[in-house]
RNA sequence: CGAGAUAUAGCGCAGUUGGUAGCGCGCCACGUUCGGGACGUGGAGGCCGGGCGUUCGAGUCGCCCUAUCUCGACCA
């Protein structure tokens, strides 16, 4: 019996299928009843935590603090800022009413007509309103600044088509929402949490990411520039990471938030904001995932190792059991995750399959022979190669094979991108190579109007104009204006 | 919100010219198994998405809802 994700096959033509099918039997979330949200699993909520973890950590070592702000936003609120109203208005849930009663009918309830609200509230689409609207009160003084907030969060956007942790109506995320006493020190900041963005892709999530800024179509809506870090997916589609923002004073101007500066003079304060969200779990599932199901890095996997016995019998398993919980000791005095799997009523091949579609690591595998030999079977997800050997120093074995996966996933996510980016000088050739995915390097003319034009005529997006590397100038491809960089383009989840 | 498709057991599906519902997986019991998703025997499980209509009779035909999926527009 195969298992059933091999049975989809990951042809391009599936992908979307075979990542829905992944993600439900490799026990991460489901679809809810509830019309595009989504029920996150306990396997899947375990992955999430050791994300939140590894990011508070790396939140709070650039001296940041968590806060917790209002879910609902008062109405009024969100047209005080006029382009972020804009970009938001259009997919908000709306609370109107506060009350339910019994239906007339005798059937049910129904919505109380007189309980209305007398002016609505929003359910967060993201929070910069009603944070500004606190900071006003909390920042009079230049040494009250900077404020470097996050908070843990979720939040509702009420999108067309939804699809299970990269676009559902409600999702989990952390949003940062800094404020400072000058322009510099903002842009600072957003560049810094940018960087630790890419830090947590490329260390933890062992996800290859390109830094950027995104142009002003793809920015973000209240934002003077929106940092970006993009990834590529394995079907060749682009995937925006996380998102920093230097909101200039544009919200310190809409919620009024001026403080006095050491001269004595008023000033409007500087801010950004910054969040990823449960958005990264797909990213972690289109990235390494191949048809045995998930490959998880080893510094996220909820464990690491996992550990089967082969038994025939209880006394066998007895025995087994021994053993296995002195490799369980020694594994966990090193810090490693360890599960011992010694359940009865499945089969060590079912385990097998089933850790895989999990994504287990790493797998030691234990029975009666190895107990005999004074061995063990060792085998890694990332390969799907399996040794067999002896059980003497096998935690200090597993330590550096984890470490060597994390690596390994890695290195093949950059490999992947690095034969999927091609650089591009001829619009005809463009319209070519982009049916084909990946990362496209190609020279812009710097206007909204020729950007336009491209994604009308390949679906093609700027995913962003690439922070570092050589950067010479060229002309457009399309209108053969000049222009100051290659960015990248791609057609993009 | 546009275009297409689907809705039958927990999941995946079949169901012929309309005649009162089936298969596989899973689940329960017992036995044999156990180094890559074991097998046998027995069993439980259904308002065939909802409503209206045609008909002696509807899972099947017609109309209207609703939900979901795929593709667009929108987006972390």
């Amino acid at each position: 019996m195969a298992i059933e994700i091999k049975e989809l096959t990951s042809r391009k033509e599936n992908y979307s299928q075979w990542y829905n099918d992944l993600v439900i039997k490799a026990d991460l979330a489901e679809n809810s009843a509830v019309r595009g949200c989504m029920v996150i699993k306990p396997y899947g909520y375990a992955i999430w935590e050791r994300i939140q973890r590894q990011l508070d950590d790396m939140f709070k070592a650039t001296g940041h603090v968590n806060a917790y702000f209002p879910l609902f936003i008062p109405k009024s609120f969100l047209s005080r800022e006029a382009s972020h109203v804009e970009g938001f208005a259009k997919e908000c849930a709306v609370v109107t009413h506060y009350r339910l009663k019994n239906s007339p009918n005798g059937q049910g309830v129904v919505v109380d007509p007189e309980a209305r609200l007398e002016e609505e509230l929003i359910v967060r689409p993201t929070s910069e309103t009603i944070i500004w609207n606190t900071y006003k009160n909390w920042i009079q003084s230049h040494r009250d600044l900077p404020v470097l907030c996050n908070q843990w969060a979720n939040v509702v956007r009420w999108e067309m088509r939804t699809r299970l942790f990269l676009r559902t109506a409600e999702f989990l995320w952390q949003e940062g929402h800094t404020a400072h006493a000058t322009k510099e020190e903002a842009v600072e900041e957003a560049v810094k949490m940018l960087n630790v963005y890419a830090d947590f892709a490329e260390k933890y999530m062992a996800l290859p990411v390109v830094k950027g800024v995104k142009t002003a179509n793809e920015r973000f809506a209240g934002a003077v520039d929106t940092y970006c870090i993009e990834a590529l997916m394995q079907d060749g589609k682009a995937l925006q990471a996380g998102t920093s923002h230097f909101l200039g004073q544009n919200f310190a101007k809409a919620f009024d938030v001026q403080f006095l500066n050491k001269e004595g003079q008023r000033e409007y304060v500087w801010a950004t904001s910054w969040g990823v969200s449960t958005r990264l779990m797909g990213a972690l599932i289109m990235a390494h995932s191949d048809d045995n199901g998930l490959v998880l890095p080893p510094r996220l996997a909820p464990f690491q190792v996992v550990i089967v016995p082969i038994f025939k019998n209880d006394e066998q398993l007895a025995l087994i059991r021994e053993q296995a919980r002195k490799i369980v000791d020694a594994l966990e005095a090193l810090n490693i995750r360890v599960k011992l799997d010694d359940s009865d009523n499945k089969k060590p091949g079912w385990k097998f399959a089933e850790y895989e579609l999990k994504g287990v690591p790493v797998r030691l595998a234990l029975g009666a022979r190895d107990l005999e030999n004074g061995t063990i079977e060792v085998a890694r997800r990332d390969t799907l190669t399996k040794e067999t050997l002896p059980v003497e120093n096998i935690a200090a074995h597993v330590q550096t094979l984890l470490a060597d996966i994390q690596e390994n996933i890695y290195q093949k996510a950059l490999n992947f991108r690095a034969e999927n980016t091609i650089t591009v000088d001829s619009y005809d050739e463009f319209k070519e190579k982009i049916e084909d995915g990946g990362f496209i390097l190609a020279h812009w003319d710097g206007t909204p109007e020729t950007e336009d034009r491209i994604k009308e005529e390949t679906k093609a997006t700027i995913r962003c104009i690439p922070l570092a590397g050589d950067t010479p100038p060229g002309k457009c491809m399309l209108t053969g204006k000049p222009s100051a960089q290659r960015v990248i383009f791609a057609r993009a989840y």
